[in-house]
DNA sequence: TATGAATGAGTGTTCATTCAT
DNA sequence: AATGAATGAACACTCATTCAT
């Protein structure tokens, strides 16, 4: 209960988020849901059409999330040297992830749960995607690997997430790895030569 | 149809695999199961004590595979140094992800399923592991980065899948990038300086 | 048909105790429940919480049925002759029983399904059971013989059962043996010399 | 494993007083059967026409046992006096029942789990039956009253299985109670006058 | 906006029984 | 005499969804 302001809709939200983390996202129900709620089953279907739609939100949710803590404005700003917008980006979601260690879980066991078929917004099938852009930016300049977006994005995202899930679970301490280290590893695996 | 001596366990276990590939993990039920072997839906009691244990075989499975065309005797041979060993390594999981591209999606999806709760064999958690063993002994030679072994096969898992799936799902061809260029990048993310 | 404000509830348990003296405990189930009442089967659900929690409730209504239908408290009022008293509670179980003479049926047949481990308000465990309190003070009394309670009570209960059931199955008629000819039998049991 | 030339019928008939006596009656079933005797599921039906049949020889083992215990032949012996046979008659269930407290359990478990079609071979429906011959003797003689055989007997059976439950149930101790205190109770019951 | 009642399809699991070997 | 494989029916229970109020 730490809004008091916060509306049914985002309160069956965090249920569901909840939920997943507990149970894994096939343990999710509109019957806990509504549960964990406090409130009856069927009203879950006054804010969403079905469960899938409750899923895909809570989905939508937790990424715009990381995009709304992201200073755009700079990922895109062309005044800026491009490794220098990279470093940021990765620092952003590597802040995001720290502060908000169950989001990118979510996240990803949300795409795990739909299968094959599930692409909403996936990174570099979206052209508006401004991080997307960055780094194709970023491999014509030949700064990073001639390699798909898909892999320089796939390294970023999964080893921060490995690296801020081994702490939420207390395998090691924040302060024994800098962002600095994390880092060096993601930037080496991306830069050319 | 090369399934002609396949026995019932086998074909239960493929039907599993079929299901998570195409529905996802939650899609698992053992109605379904037992549709596409065509047998009846109790029968697949006889061969697996329940639900739970039908997936972890197929995870075991899975994974065994995985070892059983690693040549694990020259990844543990110590006259064999560290770093070509290690390309070894990255070279067979590269391999074996090719010809099985769907592999490694079952083991995460089934990882995803069994949420937080799964350590079946994680791979430094479990001191036998011979690969975990190797990256520990590089780390300590200073020959990769001073990073939780998990870091560093998090990156050779997730750069290799995520490139096989991108082949599998026909986003590009396979001689697009050899795996020298894959190597590169996992290389990079790990080796120290 | 005198159910017309029953409510779903009640028809719910009515279908068990049906089903409980036609085919025994071991014949309830759900589905024969749901039938038998005309809802859906998961209806069962929305009045239980599971079968246990039905079974349990048909149980306590057949025993609250006695002791409503039993007057307390002249029972326990002191005032009245202990063995004024105990003629007075097996009249009242001797009435119960022939008014309704299936319920002690169903209460015997609802402790056998649950095994040796149901103690739900057994009378001499019960330290409130104001029948045990009667029959204990009758004993300290020397009224009744130094025996168990459990054994006296199982005297009127078995008596009186054995007799209804008899009546009820058609083997004689009711009138054939006077309330005074059972209480003799069951007074003779109990009282001291 | 205490007779070694035990048949397996009789290695069945004892697994299914033993889940009788664990589980209640509505636990019975072939696998678990099968299970504690060491046996293919579907062995069971060489011995046993169905599980019915299954259940009634187990019935009927336990009734024969207390008959082939009893002295049918002093029972029957009219040279005695009624009273005499009735009180030996009580004494032999009572020795019985204390040396095999879980019989007169099993009896009346597969009683009710039979619901109200079972007549198996009931007392005083068998005309053939000794013991009913006597008490309608004593009937008639007026040595004990002018009540149906089925009181009669219910009386002996309820008084002594209670006792003996409670004592196997370690309510009090065996010898805290004597035959004649529970044989007084027995005969008060039953006795003219 | 909110609810409780309702339901049919689905879940995993156990069962009694049969049959070829 | 014994088995393992097989099956259809039943079980308790949960689900997503709808609808009248």
């Amino acid at each position: 209960m730490k809004k008091k302001d916060m509306n049914k809709q985002v309160k069956i939200q965090d249920a569901v988020a909840a939920i997943i983390l507990a149970e894994g996202p096939a343990g999710v129900s509109t019957t806990k849901v509504a549960k964990r709620v406090g409130i009856a089953q069927s009203n879950v279907y006054l804010y969403f059409k079905n469960k899938q739609a409750l899923i895909d939100s809570v989905y939508a949710r937790e990424t715009n999330r990381i995009l709304s803590t992201t200073d755009l404005d700079r990922l895109s700003d062309s005044t800026i040297d491009v490794t220098t917008r990279i470093r940021l980006y990765v620092q952003q979601v590597y802040d995001y992830s720290l502060a908000n260690p169950d989001s990118l879980t979510i996240i990803q066991q949300i795409k795990a749960l739909n299968g094959q078929g599930m692409t909403i917004s996936a990174a570099d099938a979206d052209p508006n995607n401004i991080v997307a852009n960055l780094l194709t930016a970023a491999i014509d300049a030949k700064v990073i690997k001639q390699l798909p977006v898909s892999l320089h994005m796939g390294v970023v995202f999964s080893t921060i997430h490995t690296h801020t899930t081994n702490i939420s679970k207390g395998r090691y301490a924040q302060d024994q790895y800098t962002f600095d280290d994390i880092f060096q590893m993601i930037w080496d695996a991306m830069k050319q030569d």
